[in-house]
DNA sequence: TGGCTTATGTAGATCGGTCTACGTTTTTAC
DNA sequence: GTAAAAACGTAGACCGATCTACATAAGCCA
């Protein structure tokens, strides 16, 4: 029961060979310069042997093949698609891909990425992390990096994001076409300074845009909460407190639209009949046919496999910085309808049944 | 804009502080022989330069201070809880954890574990792998293992699981303390052969032994198909086609239990009225006022933090096998209800619902 | 056949740490 | 006061690959 049967080195494979360490290295390499007897025998040797490479010495001087995800929060499932994406291209060109996740605010961020850079990985794709761009060009500017979610450009990283302002747009045309007028909308604000290249800021602002366009100023509502199942509950809870309740919300994200509509279900007001609700993202739970909630799609499969090739183009030399938007399309499910008749729903009704 | 600013290496450190290399290893180890002052000189020097050490470096010799975690699907939200513990855990004892997926069978599965071998890392959490047990053995014998989500015992790996057989004993005593009777299961079957350590076996198992003891031996029903979405609304059709339809399902796990409600959804069946549902699991979205679907819940948190702890230990020497048993319990919501009146659903009603 | 280019293979430094062996100095013990 | 033990530092091999020089053999052309 011997716990390390010593697996094979080079060396070992190149005694069995009988040639020098650097001619397996070679032909491990494909590098020029290995004649095709040598080359088999070696190969042979390498099976014989079971030798595989370690690609941790590998590291230390050439590449490690290995790509980095950070990611804040792996239980929202629209990042595992993202992730999806990644891998997909990642593994088709002979990339390791490894993810690190850090939830616990921008010091347990900043040491994932640290310890990443620290196992010398490649490079990063780095799913909307938080703090400061100028941390971010930090980042670019000690390994290739790409910025997924946040909008760019940057110096020293690519980035790759939803057209967040388009987005927004769909989902304020698509309510005002139902008739809807008072539309709220909920805006992610954290622990941590909001900067401008961060989603929530942009689909706030393409709300706000959208809003405007569509001779809405007055109506505009932007509540401030956090993104996720509680924060869209506690949202409920505001909205229904206004002197004149809001008809629709596009909530910014679907982890928050999920506890609008579970707050909505425990006061027992009727969805889309008494309130529209769209979400973005349409994380997987969104399809669910007691959720369906109507959603922006981002087409995440596609932005991780775009993310991955923009890294290795940059691990192989790329030095200007690309950024990308992608456009997103409205999903259109059964939690948007027309707009109530009347002035929608009575405050008073929905105050009582809060109570009730 | 140098794209790197070359970063101090244990060197650097050694000729700032005047003393050599090797003084400077043990205080990066907190080795015996160094003295406060030294101590305190090469400290001062480490962080004048900014210094840290590669990892990668480190793992060449002695550990790399790395834990890789092994999942087949990072969308299931259930295993995100099982990270969530494994990451806390092992944080505090001053490991970095790296996820890997692979989800196209087996070969890519061993591919991604041998990456995480290559890479020296310093012990595995693999979670509900699959394959044969020989295989594990053998991955055990190279490197630290931990086995999570499947039973043991193991020769040369750990294994920490939830105790299948009693959570399948719950639902079945639940279902039957509604007045169940006709209560179908169902078991996944992939590509892969089912070892008789993995869950789905053992939750098969556990809910037969439970029929034959409230002497429904006759109604034994075990339905095979996918544990995932579809594989849960496929086996709709089949109970619904049965001449004796069941009036109670044990999907095995959530996803599939979602599955299921879906389609009964489409079918306007109403749950439970007609028929009770119950998952496995307690994956996010079964919390979900609009699911609320009734299922055992793992304490995922402290199994992972358990897979941690067992993991380090062995990382530290422990050489015996061993393996753990988490008692679940069942959370009862609303889609499990009284048997309904008379024989159950009228088979012909359903069939007419499912063809209108 | 001599001179030059191209193909093939090897030696050995290098990456950034760890760790063993050993030489000094300082303490402790009697 | 002196031997033995403990404390402190350093040199240098080592981990397993890559990669730059360089040496040798082979091919080509006039």
């Amino acid at each position: 029961m011997n716990k390390h049967p010593k697996r094979a080195t080079i060396s070992d494979v190149a005694e069995h060979a009988g040639v020098s360490r650097a001619a397996v290295s070679k032909v491990l390499r494909g590098a020029y310069g290995v004649s095709d007897v040598m080359k088999a025998r070696v190969e042979a040797s390498m099976d014989a042997l079971g030798y595989r490479p370690s690609a941790l010495a590998r590291g230390m001087r050439g590449r490690s093949f290995t790509l980095g995800v950070f990611v804040v929060d792996l239980s929202n499932t629209f990042v595992t698609v993202l992730i999806e994406g990644i891998r997909a291209e990642a593994g088709s060109r002979g990339y390791q891909v490894f993810i690190g996740e850090a939830n616990m605010g921008l010091a347990q961020q900043k040491q994932m990425i640290e310890a990443m850079i620290d196992r010398k990985m490649d490079g990063l794709v780095l799913i909307a992390p938080f703090g400061p761009d100028e941390e971010l060009e930090k980042i670019g500017r000690i390994t290739p990096t790409v910025v997924l979610g946040r909008h760019g450009p940057g110096q020293d990283y690519d980035t790759v994001a939803s057209d967040d302002l388009a987005g927004s747009a769909l989902i304020v045309d698509h309510l005002v076409s139902l008739g809807h007028r008072r539309i709220s909308h909920l805006k992610h604000v954290g622990k941590e300074k909001n900067e401008a290249t961060m989603p929530q800021v942009v689909r706030a602002d393409g709300y706000i845009q959208a809003m405007v366009r569509h001779g809405l100023d007055a109506e505009v509502d932007v509540i401030e909460t956090k993104w996720n199942h509680q924060g869209g509950a506690d949202a409920v809870d505001l909205m229904l407190d206004r002197d004149a309740p809001p008809t629709a919300v596009h909530t910014g994200t679907d982890m928050a639209g999920f506890g609008v509509l579970s707050r909505f279900h425990e006061l027992s007001v009727p969805v889309p009949e008494a309130f529209s609700v769209v979400g973005y993202d349409n994380a997987l739970a969104a399809s669910l046919p007691q959720i369906s909630l109507t959603t922006v799609d981002q087409s995440g499969f596609e932005m991780g496999s775009l993310a991955s090739r923009l890294l290795v183009e940059r691990i192989e030399g790329r030095v200007e910085p690309v950024s990308t938007l992608v456009k997103p399309t409205l999903m259109v499910r059964t939690t948007t309808g027309p707009v109530p008749v009347g002035s929608g729903v009575k405050p008073e009704l929905l105050r009582n049944v809060a109570q009730g």
